[in-house]
DNA sequence: GATGAATGAGGGTTCATTCAT
DNA sequence: TATGAATGAACCCTCATTCAT
C-alpha cells in the first residue's frame, strides 16, 4: 500500500488551485504549502510549472472520458443518457466547472502550448461527438423527431458551459434549476413527454 | 479639440488586454506600450494597477447600459427586440466577450474589491431585468406563450454566457450559427412563427 | 505688500517637514501639497531638492545668528544671559531642535555637500564661542568660579542636543525639567547662588 | 561549525548602515551587497525591510542588556559602576550612537510600528532605571550626597545622548573629553573626591 | 509665476527555478 | 525523495525632474 502518490497529489492539488485562482496567480509555493512539501520538490515530478499544468490537464481529460465511457455502458435509452449526461453537470460540478475555467485562462495567457491546446480541443470534440452519437441513436431508433444531432449537442453543451461561467461569476446563480430548463427544452425539441417535474403547471 | 482622451486611451487599452490576456499577465507596461507611453504615467492617471480595472469595467458597463436603454427605446415590438438583443451579441460580440472574460477572471483573483464585484453584478441584474421586462410585455400582449419571463431571460443570457466562452476556447465555434440556434429555441417556446431568416454562411 | 513670498514659503514648509520627517522621506510633493501650489514650482525657486534643503538651513541658521545677536545686545549680566540662552531653548524648542534634527538627517544621507556641511559648522562655532565668551567675562567679572569656560560651552550645548533628542525619541521626556537641572549644574560650577525660581510643572 | 550565521549577519549589517545613514536611504540592494548576496535573499529571512529593521533594532536593545547586566554583576562600589558605565560609552562608542541615531531615524519616518516603537521606549527606560538603582545605592550607603536619583540618571543619559549626536554631526568632537567633563560634574554632585585628572588648577 | 502631463531611474518585493546536501 | 538556501528576472510603484503652455 503506497502512502501517497505524489505525483498524483500535485496534480489534484494543482487543479484545484489553477481553477479556484488561476495559472498567473497561483503559485509554485502555495500549491506545495497545500501539500506541506517544499516547493522545490514540484520540480523533482515536473519540468515546469507549465509542465504541472499541462500534465493537470490531461489527467482530468483522462477522468472525463472515463465518466463519458461509463455513461455510455450503463445505459440503453437514449433519452435517460441525455438526463444521465445533465445530471453528472450538476453532480460533479466542481470538477467540470474546473476544466472549463482551466481551459479559459489556458487560452488567456499560453498562446503556444500546443499540447494543451490540443488536449482540450480533444476533450470538447469527444464531449460533443458523445453527445451527437446518443441523439441520432433516439433519431434513428424514432424516439426522437428528426434534428440535426451536431447541432443540438453543440447547443447543450453551449449551455452548459454557460452554466459553468455564471456559476463563478453569480453568487446566486442556481445550476440545478438552470439545468432542468435546458432539460426541459431539450426535451421539447426532441419531441419527448416533458415530464412534470413538479414546478410551473400547464 | 483634445487631441487625445488619456484617460479613456487607457481604459481602453485595459480593457483589451485584461481581456485577451488576464489582470495578473498583463503588465502596467505592457498597457503603457500599447498607447506608447511610459508606464508611470498609469499612475498619473489611475491609483493602482487594480484601480484601472475597476474603471474599466465600470466604463464597459455604463456603455453597455447605453446599449440596453437605446435598444428598448427604438424598438417597440417585443420579438424584434428579442432578436435585436442577440443580433447585438454577435456583432458587438468583442465588447461583450470582454466582459464577460474579465469578470470571470476578476472572480478569480481579486475577491475583496466590493466595487467591482458590485459594478458586475449589476451588470448581470439589469440584462436579465430588461430581458424579462421585454419578455414580459410580449406575454402582456397575448404575442407570446404564458411562460415564466424571469427564467426564459435567465435561460437566454446563460446560454449567451456560453457562447462567450465557446467562442474563446474552441477556435472552431461559430457564434451567429449559435446564437441562431438559440432564437430558434426561444421562439418557439414563446409560440412564434419561426421564421427562416436566411442567415450568413460565418 | 506683497501677498506671499514664495520663495520664504518653501524654506519654511521646508525646514518644518524635514525636521518632522527626513530628507529622503519628504517629497516635493508633499512639499508642494502643504503650500497647496504644483510640485514643479518647487524647481522654479529652487535648482533641485537639495538645493531647497540647503537654503532651508542657511535660513535657519541666519535666524539663529540673529537671536544670539539679540540676546548679547539685551543682557548685560552674564549669568542673566545664560539662563536666557537655556530659556530660549524651551520657548524656542521647535525651532532649534528642527535644526538639530536636520543637522543629523544630512549628515547621513548627504557627505559631499560642502555648503551645507560649512553653514552647520558655523553655526555650531557660533553658538560655542557665544557662551565661551559670556562665561569668559563672567569670569573675568570675578562673578563665576574661575573654570575653563570653552568647555564649559562645550558642556552646556552638548547637553542642550541631548535633550533635543530625548524629546524626539521619549514621549515623556520634560524638557523643562531637564533644562532646570542643567541650569542648577551649571550654576554651581561657576559658584553661583542656585536661586530655587519657582518653576512650572511642566 | 556554521560556516555563517547569516540571519545574524543580516542584522549586523543593517544595523551598521541603517545607522550610518538612514532607514530610507539605505536600499536593500545596499545590504545584500554588503554581504555579496543576492537581494532577494533578505526577504528569505525577512519578511520586510521594516522587518529587518525591527529585528536589528530588538537585536542590539538585547545585547545592551546584556551589557548592563554584565556591568552590574561584575562591580560593587556605586562609584566605580558609573565610571564603568561612562567608559563604556566611550569604548562601545559604536553601537551606542547606532542605538541612537536608529532610534531617532525610527521616530522620525515609521510612526506606527509599534513593536519597535516598544523596544527603543523599553530600553531607554531600563538603562534609566538601572542608573537610578545605582546611584539610590551609594546614596543610601552614605557615599553619596542625598541627591534624587532619578533626575540625576535622567541627566547622565540626556548628556550621553547629547555627546552621541555631537560625535555624529561634529567632526571635530572629543567624545572621551565630553564624557570626563561629565564624569566630573556627577562625582562633583555626588560629593565625591574629583581625582585630580590632569588639567584647571586651583 | 504656475500648472498638467510626461519620463527615467530606481526601489521594494515576488516568484519560478536551481543546486548542494 | 525531500529540503533549505540562493538567484535572476520581472513587476508594481514612487519620485525627482523636465517641459510645453
Amino acid at each position: 500500500m503506497k502512502r501517497h502518490d505524489r505525483h498524483e497529489e500535485f496534480l489534484l492539488t494543482a487543479l484545484e488551485l489553477f481553477a479556484e485562482r488561476n495559472f498567473a496567480t497561483v503559485t509554485v509555493k502555495d500549491i506545495a504549502q497545500s501539500l506541506g512539501v517544499n516547493p522545490a520538490l514540484v520540480y523533482y515530478y515536473f519540468e515546469n510549472k507549465t509542465a504541472l499544468l499541462r500534465a493537470a490537464i490531461e489527467f482530468i481529460v483522462a477522468k472525463s472520458f472515463e465518466n463519458i465511457e461509463a455513461l455510455e455502458k450503463e445505459n440503453c435509452d437514449p433519452a435517460q443518457m441525455i438526463a444521465s449526461w445533465l445530471d453528472n453537470h450538476v453532480k460533479n460540478y466542481s470538477e467540470i466547472h474546473r476544466f472549463v475555467k482551466i481551459a479559459l485562462d489556458f487560452k488567456s495567457a499560453h498562446e503556444g502550448d500546443d499540447a494543451i491546446e490540443a488536449t482540450i480541443a480533444r476533450f470538447y470534440a469527444e464531449e460533443r461527438k458523445m453527445l451527437s452519437r446518443i441523439i441520432r441513436r433516439g433519431v434513428e431508433a424514432r424516439l426522437f423527431n428528426r434534428i440535426d444531432s451536431d447541432r443540438m449537442a453543440q447547443f447543450i453543451s453551449t449551455f452548459l458551459d454557460g452554466c459553468m461561467v455564471r456559476s463563478v461569476i453569480l453568487s446566486n446563480f442556481k445550476l440545478s434549476v438552470a439545468v432542468e430548463d435546458l432539460r426541459r427544452t431539450i426535451f421539447e425539441q426532441l419531441g419527448l413527454q416533458v415530464r412534470p417535474k413538479a414546478h410551473n403547471g400547464a
